[in-house]
DNA sequence: TATTGTTATACTCTATAACTATA
DNA sequence: TATAGTTATAGAGTATAACAATA
């Protein structure tokens, strides 16, 4: 490995070529990782999302749920909810629709738009997600889609780092 | 793929889980994603750093860079840079260096704490990076890391949304 | 005139701590 | 008391626009 880009090119650096027979597999995950949020970022700007609204609005395709729910789904604070629902309310992609029977409760659900945003969104990433692995024949694909599973599940059982 | 948790899985939800066999690649990718980001934070805090100050010092490890050198590298405006540098040279990390022949122009460069730091930030990193792939017998994990090279490689030399 | 870097302003995201209202 | 959610405050990261100093 070329010793002078070694901490650069782990970094995930804009312009830091390496010799893919040089890129050792951490390297690889950074990398992949960069190019996997740029695809994001550049998904939801087409759509006039910030990434955390669309990820907001791809959970709440599944259904509407509390404040507590989506902190937790978020892995942040609640009171970081606030704000973020706030911002969603005010462009009009969200709603706090109150809970009968209990008044201190919201459901936060989608409006039209909010829907419509979402799943633009949705797809347009995820062709783009595809189109980064478009090059590789099946045989190929299919055993990175299943080592990338295996990683994930693996991950969820023993959640060490994340 | 269960349909109720397509678009919350994509999004690289926290609790969202899906059967191995189940999750398509470019669910794999987003999810893969995140644990390498919730990686690097993670290393990164355990160093008092923020994720984007690992990486800005990881870069001034490869040598001292200027404003708008920085700045093209972390593929951001320049005037981003200052506040960047600003708050890395008030917690000891880097300092601002000028640079003879240029009063304009300014040299970062880490200080021996920021250097101590970034390479404890760079161990602990790719230790818990090469743990993800750990569970990887030898072939599986070369023709991984060949295929991630080969992405990051192919998406060099077309950059089509990054 | 072009380049280097900064300042001013605004927005998004997040954390912590304290708080209100309801259960 | 416990739970649902908000407010207040602070800090990090980023963008745009305008600017200063130097080349």
């Amino acid at each position: 490995m070329s010793k002078t880009q070694r901490y650069a090119g782990f970094a995930q650096v804009h312009g830091a070529h390496l010799d893919p027979a040089d890129m050792d597999a951490a390297t690889g995950l950074v990398q992949l990782s960069g190019l996997v949020q740029g695809i994001i970022a550049a998904a939801s700007e087409r759509h006039e999302l910030t990434p955390v609204q669309a990820k907001l609005l791809c959970v709440l395709l599944d259904g509407p749920k509390g404040m507590a729910e989506l902190a937790q789904c978020f892995a942040v604070e609640k009171a970081a909810l606030t704000g973020l629902v706030d911002r969603a309310e005010k462009r009009g992609l969200v709603e706090r629709i109150p809970v009968p029977g209990d008044r201190r409760a919201v459901r936060v659900t989608p409006t039209e738009h909010g829907r419509r945003a979402a799943k633009a969104f949705h797809t347009e990433a995820d062709g783009s997600l595809n189109g980064l692995i478009g090059h590789l024949g099946p045989a190929d694909r299919e055993q990175f889609r299943a080592i990338m599973a295996g990683i994930v599940a693996r991950c969820r059982t023993s959640p060490s780092t994340s």
